[in-house]
DNA sequence: TCTGGAAATGTTATACAATAACGCCCCCCC
DNA sequence: GGGGGGGCGTTATTGTATAACATTTCCAGA
């Protein structure tokens, strides 16, 4: 749930580009940074209001050109229900997560459910289909806000 | 995969309606028989090109306002990923699907694995996460496809 | 050290996706 | 025949994403 100090992501994420032999430039790590430290995912133009130090905000493709090369890397992830990304809980291996957004709070809590991915891979080879690129996605309550519900005090 | 014919998602969807007391206005029907007559699925502005009949096209919240109500009877998907939607392949009971696009010819495949949304389920549930609304989808490659690919002949 | 090219960035403009807000009309029930 | 909810038309706006082209930066290789 909560996430991991947005300073050793962005160590690790500098130890990874070098090691990948890939650059993680100011701008890169400028919108990396935003979106660990984000407690909710950010949407690209959230983003880019961040961006600004003091006036002059970027144009859209900076923001969107920094996103997809963190998306590449394996930096970030892309929530497709929510247009919104968020920093990868464990970037050090690919992997396919799940993710689990809470409706009343709008945090992200990011699973890793191995077999349930080799379930849902199987089921779509069953049929001849050769799976990429996943996307699972949870809307629900977190049982923070589900507590809250209960007993509004 | 081969979408039925629209005809019989046409009679179908005006019987769950008629039984459910909810209206299947003219407009209602023109878009649920566009998105079911699509082998692929089709953005909100598709429909309102294809909608117009001869020149003037209606205004967005008109195509809006109909997905809205064919998504809460259950009779289109909206795939998130996509930003489209497409004819449900069994309205008549609610279930949550798996959809399986190809990224090559743009069809869509709507699985129902029940074990595997049990599971999804109860890895949420493990974590105290109360689970709404699931949006699995996998971007990939047909049977059809990856043969094409294969053997370009 | 110069230089050529790839990668990264800046900039402008535009396309695509979705909703807000308001008013009208129709239909059905009281 | 009056009231009210649901459906629809319309205008405007907000939000999301990319196309296309100019410029800069950086590094490898001559």
């Amino acid at each position: 749930m909560s996430a991991r100090p947005a300073a050793q992501a962005l160590r690790q994420a500098e130890h990874l580009c070098r090691e990948r032999g890939v650059r993680l430039t100011p701008q890169r790590r400028a919108v990396l940074e935003l979106v660990c430290a984000s407690p909710r995912p950010l949407s690209a133009y959230e983003i880019l209001d961040r961006m600004g130090d003091g006036a002059r905000i970027p144009a859209p493709p900076t923001v969107y050109r920094a996103l997809d090369f963190l998306l590449r890397q394996g930096l970030v992830h892309k929530l497709a229900s929510l247009h919104a990304f968020i920093g990868c809980a464990h970037p050090e291996h690919p992997h396919a997560s799940q993710f689990l957004i809470c409706a009343a709070c709008g945090e992200v809590d990011e699973l890793e459910d191995e077999p349930l991915m080799r379930h849902l891979t199987a089921a779509a080879q069953a049929v001849g289909f050769l799976p990429e690129q996943p996307v699972v996605e949870l809307l629900g309550t977190c049982a923070q806000c589900r507590r809250k519900e209960e007993d509004p005090s």
